[in-house]
Order: C-alpha cells, then structure tokens, then sequence
RNA sequence: GGGGCUGUAGCUCAGCCGGAUAGAGCGACGGUUUCCUAAACCGUAGGUCGUGGGUUCGAGUCCCGCCAGCCCCGCCA
C-alpha cells in the first residue's frame, strides 16, 4: 500500500497548496507538508492527515476550518475520490480517510500469486554494477566456541541480511573472526609449552582443550609478565609472516571454522568468512595514510588519533590508539582497515554503499572513534553509509548476565540443543494428550523447527537495543508473541488447504489470481474480520521499508504476530470451506496471501515454516 | 570525572515525523469446542509513562536539570 499512500499525499500536498498558495510559497521547495500517517484507530479509517493542526497558528485560522478547506480540495480531484471514501473531520482538525472497499480487494488481488507480494525492489544505482550493501555480523573468535554472546550479532546480523536482499541491494554478508592479534600470541607461546604437537598437526587436541588452554594463555597473559613479553614477541612474528607460527595459526583456524560451521549450518546462516587477519597486510598502510594525512600523533610511544568532541580525564582528547608502542597493531587499526578496504573502489577493495557493524552496544564509543578517524581521513566516500547496529546484553531471568549452573558462560550448540529439546517434550506431551500418532521423524523435525525457531523469535521480538531477558519458558510458550504462535497460523492455513483448499498451490500470479477471482467476479468482502484481514496484509509493504531504514526486526516481528492475531481472529469467527461459493473463494485468497505474508516474513527473520506441527 | 544506553501495568515488553481515551503478551479472574488443528478465540481487572522544569494548539515521544540501573573511557577485542 506503499503506493497508494505516496499517491494520497502528493494528493494531499496538491490540495494543501492550492487551498493556501501563499502558505504553501512560502514554505519553498518542500511545500506544506500534510502530516499523513496511519490512522491511530480502526474508528478513524485507513489514514490520517494532521497537517491542518500545524498551519492554525501560522494562517490564524480554525484547523477544522483548514482542514474543511482541503477536503473541499481532495473531493474535488477525481483521482482522489477514485481512491477514497468522503474524508471525515474529526476532533480539533483531523482529516480521516478511509479508502474505497473496492480499491482495497484490488490490492490484495494484485498480491495474490506475487513472489514479491508488493514489496518493490530499492531503487537501482544511478549507473554500472550496483554496489554492495556490507554486513558485518557474528564474529566469533578462533580457539574459542561459541557461547550465547554471538548469539544475537549472529541472529540479527542474519535477519537484516535477509530483508536488504529481499529488497533487492547486493549484500555482502561478512563474518570478521578474531583470528589475528594479541590472543594469538597467548596461545600459541602457551601451546609451544604445554602441547607443541597442537602446533604442527590437524586436530591434535579437541576443540575443547583448546578453549581451556586459551582460558590458561589468558591467565599466565595477565599475571606474569615474562610471558606477556613473550607473547607479544610471538604476535610480532605471526604479524611479520614467520612461517611456523602461521602454520599453527592456520590449524587453529581451521579447526575452529568447522565447530562455527555447524552452527550456522543448523541456523541456516550464510556468511562469508574473512577475519582480522585478512586485513593484515593493510595495515602499516593505514597507519602511514594517517601520518600523511596528519592525523597521527606519537604519544607515550603510541601511535595515536585524538579524538574531536570527546575529552577524557582532565580536559585532554581522548586518543585512539592505531600503533602500540611496540610497534604492534591492534584492533582499532584492523577496523579502520577494514572500513578503508569495504569503501574502496574494486578491485583494490568492495566498494560498498553502506557498511553495517552489528555488534554489542558496548563498542559504541569504540566504533564511533573508529568511523571519526576514517571519515576524517578520508576513507568514506560521499553519500556512503557506515553504521553500528547495537543491541543489549543477553541476561538470565535473574536480571543478570547469563551464566549456566556452574557459573560458565553458555555454550550456543547447549543452548540450541536445550530449546530444542525442550520443544521436543512439549510436542510429545501435547500428541499424547490428544491421542494423535506421528512418526519420529516429524516429531524431530517440528521439534526442531520449533525449538530453533523460538529461539531466534525471541531475540528478533526485542527492540535490539535494550538487553535482552533469556527464558526458554517465554519463548516456547505457546500463547503470545512467540514463533510457536506465528508457526501455528501458517499451520492452521495449511491445514484449510489440504482439507479443500486447493487453490492455494503453486501457479503463476496470473493463475493464482484467477482462481480467486476474475473481473465477472472480483474479490469480494462483507465480514469486518475479513476487511481487518486485508488492510493488514496491505501493510506488508510498508512494514519492510521501515525495516529496511531502522534496521530494527522487531518491527517485522510485531507486523507479523499483530496479522497472525487478525488471522485467528478470522479463522475463529468467519467459516473458510463451508462459505457460499462466492464468500469460499474470497476467503481462500486472504488465507494464501496471508499464508505467503507469514511465511515470507518468516523467512526474512531466518524462521522455516511447517505445514503441520 | 567524561561519554553512551535504559527507566511505560504485578512480570516481559511495544509505542513509527510530536497527534485523538498510552497498547500487547504473560500471569490473575470469568467464559467459548456437533464446524477448517482449542498451540485458538471472547471478556474483566490492572498505568502519577523514574522525577522536576521547559518548548507548543498538542509531549511517553523533543530540550535542560536531577535520581536509579547497566555499559564504555591509552597500548585486549
């Protein structure tokens, strides 16, 4: 309904400026602007202007007379009534439309069989390839598994991937694993001591082990200085090239892409490995570019960039850190790297259009020095977008940070596992209080459509920027805003189709379409619980656009479990099968457009569906 | 000390460019099944939107102060 929107606000601005012309001169270029939003309550229609409200002052005029005036305006267009209902003025100024029934069942009619259903593709780039749009997401470290702190990065990282390819942008979906940097040095000094055959031979000590010897590398790191010395040397040589320690390096990598694989293989998660160290051999470079830039600055032996419009202590700027004193890089150099590589024009580097970071909100200060010093070097180009996605804490139900019984941190496959199985009992408990039999091989597979699915539903509901309370308990709970809700809707449609339905199978859009309907016998609807229906699958389109520009996937998630309730609502109240003909095949096109809606934005969210569950 | 984020119903949270009587879900209480999966639907109760000012026709939303919680602040990422 995009369209249709943009359609009555240039109507609307139309009849603004011709009803105030001085007004509407005097506000230049952009005109008055009618303030059209959804309308707040069903009461009111489909759409409201408030723009009447705001030009009382400036005209000293009555906003009920203003807003008459434009409405005197819009019935006088054609196009406009051709689209609307007889606007109402309602409380101090505001003018309600709602639009025409018939307008309405067209618009579903056109979504009917559309892949797209409506949703239109990003407008292209003005000439040549289109440039990539960069997400930058999950990030886990090398030598360590990963634990329930990759999870959201990885869950919404994957989800906004999802929704800028549907709308059509080339996305680059990157993977920055921490396999480069001090750390390496504490590993791998700890493992020439303690298990040197780990340093020349695949998978000599299991995954495990590794972690533990990293938590050890960790400990001798902050506690005895000889070995700091000695694994900063190692962090030199692995950096300078030195082939023994890049051997080793290179098992540890490898080891630890297989464990990170399989959870994304089970998430269904596409990524693009390329880790710190791939910028490496930039480094020195960017460091050099910010000397001649003047942007450098040596201070207690560390190559620096002060800030602008961030002090700390005392007054003095705040300086980021680009060289260490031992003429080491560390993180901040990577990720200025990276940024100088992802904007830079092939093949050189991605030329991308826009980078998004999606990371715990924790760096943002540390990411907001790091787009300072790139923008102020030079490296973003114009009209370029470079963005921190943050988001909050995972926490336990206790409020605080999540940790299993014995106080470690959560491994994500346990936490995965669990879900699952926790899923896995409900499902069974459920078939036997029905008495219903299912082979074992559609109990797991619901079981763990549903225990994945309430998992990433969970955490996509949540405004991303607040922490997020973890309970196994809420998400799998089958009321509410959970995945097992929206799961069961898709169900409950699927069930209409197999039991009769048969209109809702595969076709072209025009075949679709004319199953339902044709132009003897259009679509046609007389329930309030169908007209609900429709005007909530017409918000489809607008509902990813919004994601789109906010990166926020709870907004989709809130779209969907609202238009899962109006389809409840609907299958509950109004029959499907046993309708008069005319009402049956209506009423089976709002279940396959709501079906492909539900399933579609699912699917943007990273959620498969069931056909049964 | 500086900076960031958060504070909305008993609990978990929405709230879009500032719009009409602040919304869900859970939990509580009460109802609904000869009918497409009741994993559903309907109803009731529950709010000084942390707090004090300001901006304006209008503030949960914008600005300033204060309080509380969490996070970040020179060679870890």
């Amino acid at each position: 309904m995009l369209q249709v929107f943009q359609q009555i606000d240039a109507q609307l601005r139309q009849a603004m400026a011709a009803a105030f012309p001085e007004a509407a001169a005097a506000t230049a270029d952009q005109g008055l602007d009618p303030q059209l939003a959804a309308a707040s309550k069903p009461e009111f229609g489909d759409l409201q202007a408030n723009g009447a409200l705001a030009l009382a002052k400036p005209l000293g005029q009555k906003p009920r007379a203003i807003a008459e005036a434009i409405v005197a305006r819009l019935q006088a267009d054609p196009a406009f009534t051709a689209l609307c209902l007889e606007p109402q003025i309602a409380g101090p100024g505001f003018i309600n439309l709602t639009l025409r029934p018939e307008r309405l069942a067209a618009e579903v009619a056109l979504r009917l069989g559309d892949p797209r259903l409506g949703v239109p593709l990003a407008d292209g780039p003005r000439a040549g390839a289109p440039a990539p749009v960069i997400v930058d997401f999950s990030s886990p470290n090398i030598a360590k598994e990963m634990h329930v702190g990759h999870l959201r990065s990885t869950i919404i990282g994957d989800c906004l991937a999802r929704v800028l390819e549907f709308r059509g942008h080339p996305v680059l979906r990157l993977n920055h694993v921490g396999d480069w940097g001090t750390q390496f040095g504490m590993l791998i000094t700890h493992l020439k001591q303690v298990a040197p055959e780990a340093l020349n031979t695949a998978d000599a000590v299991d995954l495990g082990d590794l972690v533990a010897f990293y938590r050890q590398a960790k400990q001798r790191f902050d506690e005895d200085p000889a070995f700091q010395a000695t694994a900063r040397e190692e962090v030199v040589k692995l950096q300078g090239g030195d082939p023994v320690s890049l051997k080793a390096w290179g098992l540890l990598c490898e080891q630890s892409r297989r464990a990170f694989q399989a959870i994304y293989d089970r998430l269904a998660i596409q990524l693009s490995e390329r880790g710190e160290s791939f910028y490496n051999p930039f480094l020195a470079a960017v460091v050099d570019d910010l000397r001649s830039a003047g942007l450098l600055v040596v201070d207690e032996g560390a190559g620096c960039v002060f800030l602008e419009g961030v002090s700390g202590k005392e007054g003095k700027p705040l300086p980021l850190i680009v060289q260490k004193s031992d003429g080491g890089f560390n993180y901040a150099t990577t990720d200025l790297a990276a940024i100088r590589y992802r904007f830079a024009p092939p093949p050189a580097g991605d030329g991308a259009a826009r980078v998004i970071y999606v990371t715990d909100a924790g760096q943002a200060s540390h990411f907001a020095a790091v787009f300072q010093v790139a923008e102020r070097a030079g490296w973003i180009p114009q009209g370029c977008r470079v963005e921190h996605v943050p988001f909050g804490l995972v926490q336990g139900e206790d409020g605080k940070k999540l940790k299993t019984r014995a106080g470690d941190t959560v491994r994500l496959k346990d936490l995965l596992d669990e879900a699952v199985e926790r899923a896995e009992a409900d499902l069974r408990r459920r078939l036997a209080d029905e008495g219903r039999q299912e082979d074992e091989a559609f109990i797991r597979h619901a079981a763990t459509t549903v225990g994945l699915a309430a998992v990433k539903y969970a955490d996509l509901s949540q405004n991303r920027t607040t922490n997020y309370q973890f309970s196994f308990d809420r998400m799998l709970a089958l009321q509410g805003n959970t995945a097992p809700y929206l799961l069961y809707a898709v169900v409950r449609i699927a069930g209409i189709a197999r039991k009769g339905g048969d209109a809702a199978n595969t076709g072209t859009s025009d075949e679709i379409s004319g199953l339902f309907a044709t132009k003897d016998n259009p679509l046609s609807f007389s329930e309030p619980q169908e007209w609900a229906l429709v005007r909530e699958l017409l918000r489809f389109d607008a509902v990813i656009a919004e994601v789109e520009q906010e990166l926020l996937p709870n907004r989709l998630c809130t779209y969907l479990f609202e238009l899962s309730q109006v389809f409840n609502r609907f299958y509950d109240q109004v029959p499907v099968l046993k309708a008069p003909p005319q009402a049956r095949s209506s009423r089976l096109a709002l279940c396959r457009l709501c079906a492909d809606t539900l399933k579609k934005g699912l699917e943007l969210l990273g959620i498969p569906t069931l056909e049964r569950m």
